[in-house]
DNA sequence: AACGTAATTGCAAATTTGTCGCAATTAGAC
DNA sequence: GTCTAATTGCGACAAATTTGCAATTACGTT
């Protein structure tokens, strides 16, 4: 499964004549096991430069690979429905935890009134926090 | 209008402790004008120091008068629903422009999975992006 | 309307986050 | 295996954000 990503990033970069590299493999798969994730995160755990982690998630938010959100107001890394099928997200402000997302219904009412005013190409993220239900009971 | 949402502020931050002071006023003023706005924006326009425009901000993230998305890349501070009407946006990657974006169906539908999820006292926020009809067109 | 005081500010220094130039290394084509 | 342009790691830099602390201010009390 994360293979098959892996696969698919590799096609991806060499279609627009970019490298595989050491740096960029490693960012994307702590990315498929951490998502989202704090570019820190991303920093502290990768085993590769600062620096070479920054110019990564660069060029992957370039590419369309990732894109950032806010969560609990903290920015975060995502993965883009490309490469995680997973795209929106569910948040607890208490513990942290959150869960995954998906209603084909909404996504399909964002497209539409984005396109009923007349944009092109859009794209669109959704984030819900709150307290979940253990936290609420604790 | 403004100034109704002055008094809301200042009863808010009476009703928490906290006072209504100028670095405050001034940060609230200028959301009520640019929304929404880069830090950087708020900490050049503003005159109140740097570190005290942070905490203003801070302070109304904790309270929940503002909170961060991202548009277009790009960290932004919006008010919330309460201290403004126009919550979500329509951004075009290209212009850069911003559109209120209110559907209060997807509002419905947003609120209600989370609570079907167990989750209480839920926020959220949608965020779009795309290229806009003029900039298609030129 | 002056007073008292805890909260808040402004400032300067520290820390954290993100970027850059450049010599050394590496991915991928041949 | 060789070649070469792209990419890395490093250290220096620049920008963004936080913090400690003495000076100031908001605002309840008198």
């Amino acid at each position: 499964m994360i293979l098959q990503m892996l696969e698919r990033l590799e096609q991806y970069l060499h279609s627009k004549d970019y490298k595989l590299t050491n740096p960029r493999r490693e960012v994307f798969l702590h990315m498929q096991k951490h998502d989202p994730c704090t570019v820190q995160d991303a920093t502290l755990q990768i085993k590769a430069d600062r620096a070479s982690v920054y110019r990564a998630l660069k060029l992957f938010r370039q590419l369309g690979i990732v894109h950032d959100v806010v969560i609990g107001g903290r920015r975060m890394i995502e993965l883009t429905d490309e490469f995680d099928s997973h795209h929106h997200h569910l948040t607890c402000l208490q513990c942290g935890r959150t869960e995954t997302l998906n209603d084909p219904a909404i996504e399909q009412r964002l497209v539409s009134l984005a396109q009923g005013r007349g944009y092109q190409n859009t794209s669109h993220q959704i984030e819900i926090s709150g307290i979940c239900a253990s936290c609420s009971i604790g």
